[in-house]
DNA sequence: AATGAATGAGTTTTCATTCAT
DNA sequence: AATGAATGAAAACTCATTCAT
């Protein structure tokens, strides 16, 4: 009846359950709760989703519908590579900014084994290496060499990641409240951490 | 009755349980499956552990246990700083490679929310960064500037982790098979990344 | 929209019903499995017949209704009793024939409890029984007798339907494809049966 | 505690089972109902057969155990075969009033659909067949006639059947009351319809 | 130390039905 | 006539835990 509440019933749940998801994970979640949190009616939810791992398949791919487009513009052969790169860093931390609980939950759920949900995860994750395979080589790293290309990729969502994923540990112990120029220092943090190693960040003091 | 089955009943219970919520999650495995696959009475769970969450709270302590003192003599002065953060990344992934079950595991379920361990996180995470900002001050990073301290370190032990946490899906897709030539080499690779950036790494073609 | 689709809704729900108590039972299937079996919006199903007990009620109506006449004019005095009963064993074949599925949906949930049909099932009964009377006299069974009135009867419903009741299991086991040569012996056989007993059957090696 | 209530809670979940099952139909009845009719906890229908369909399974089984073995010393060649078919017609009705819901269950499920148990299904039933056979040949049935083989045989049985399965209509609209004399001149009136067809039975005005 | 049975609250899912449009 | 959404009760099942032995 409240208007925020006036978004459809479907999306309702999906959101909750996103919320839900991150901050318990997809097993520590009941059906209840979600339906109590959207304000539905318990019986939606199989209504919409066919049952619970319905939902997750749907966040699933939900979540890579959008998340693979940022690949797809990243080597415009007109600017450098270290271009590129910061402006994909860039993208994807606003990405995550935008989506925190679900990228958050995707990234936690990822290696889990849910049965239902293993081949989405296994398609979509191998459109994302095709997609990331132009910028390697763009900086020299031969796609062939699968070691190296497993390594950085991954390590840099992961590098960019765990900010949000430790977040309330980190406001806890450091008390960083972070805002736009938060972003934008962390944003170049990461750039120069994967472009010049540690030497090349510049230590700020706050 | 076998003799690999007469470990006690209670270190088998462990095993299993890091094996299992590695794979499903603590909130997926059921206490059921655990006495099952450890061959143990169901009640011995409560018995030993206090119920589920003690297991959980058990397995969390004993990785605390076994991975702070990595980070005990990492800070020998009479070495140069990338030396001793080389030793530390050998020292880690060799820790990895050891108990990878465990580290995914405790990786996973640090961010999620399980109020009956949560007090045993935030202490253990407090002592890990106590001991990393000696490491951190060699490097010219000043612990004061919260952000940077915040985002090297994690990113080292996600960068490394990554790789094992996707180690399914990146066997799957690449064919990769890890021998101890391979950890060598990963070693090196995750070297160069921090210390060198992304064009310090060396790629071989395999 | 396809032709054979548009007889009315209200036909389709009563087809598909048919069909699938027969297959799983009247508590067996549900509402939504009929509906979308008949192309059918769910709520069509109160709206036509009160509910799913409405379905039942009518398809026992409905069948009554068809079976009861056969024994309307099943004592031909002009003709020997073996001619009458030769012409009812046919009559009941055929009508079996024809809507073996409502048949054998009907005689299966003939003896279960579904407290809103208890009555249309006595009503009828007893007025197949009084049709039944007549011709029992002609074979010189006394309807006082109400024990051996009470065998012969249902005897022969049964042994004529067990062929139908067990049609997959027969198929599979015997590799028997009913055609029309098929029930013409079929009747002879039920025929003799009933009227010589088994040593009046003549086997015929297939 | 009470005495009657002490036979082991497994034993009494079946017993309840098979009487509700007989009445309403295995997709009829509820297992709450069952629970409380057994006077036991819910769960352990699960905990001894995981789950409703597990008692299915167990009863089939425990039917054909136990009916099955019937068939196995009906083919004593020192008898005529007028004899050893009155003796299998004694003992069948015999079983049937010992087994009463049991054999009526089992055989108003046996041709509904429920996947779990259709190999079990098939399996007894081929056993049965098989048994069968060297009866049929000794009445000059060649068990390769296969039509008339699939007819003789299931026709006795649910011949036999029918006055159990209709027992409550047939006391309601008869008043018959059913005590030892009554079955004994079942028994006659079942081998005379098969031995010599109708006109053998002689009528007993009651 | 170990077991099998039992418990009761909890889980997800499905049910037949109803409603506003 | 017809629809999609919604409802609340009940379905089957699973949960972690406990207890008597």
């Amino acid at each position: 009846m409240a208007e925020v509440e006036k978004q459809n019933a479907r999306q309702r749940i999906l959101d909750v359950s996103i919320a839900l998801f991150s901050k318990k994970g997809y097993t520590g979640v009941g059906v209840r709760e979600i339906a109590n949190e959207a304000n539905v009616n318990l019986a939606m939810i199989s209504y919409y989703f066919n049952g619970k791992v319905g939902i997750l398949k749907e966040i699933f791919e939900y979540f890579f519908d959008r998340y693979l487009p940022i690949f797809d513009d990243i080597n415009n052969a007109a600017l450098t590579p270290e271009t590129c790169f910061r402006q994909l860093v860039q993208k994807l931390i606003q990405f995550i900014r935008d989506n925190t609980e679900l990228f958050l939950m995707v990234y936690n759920e990822l290696p889990l084994d849910v049965p239902e949900v293993s081949e989405i995860k296994a398609k979509r994750i191998g459109e994302l290496i095709q997609k990331m395979s132009g910028m390697m080589i763009r900086f020299g790293i031969d796609p062939e060499d699968r070691q190296l290309f497993s390594i950085v990729g991954p390590s840099l969502i992961s590098a960019i990641l765990t900010q949000f994923r430790l977040r309330p540990v980190i406001q806890h112990l450091f008390q960083i409240e972070p805002d736009e120029s938060y972003y934008q220092r962390y944003t170049e943090t990461i750039c120069s951490l994967f472009l010049e190693g540690v030497s090349g960040i510049k230590s700020i003091a706050i």
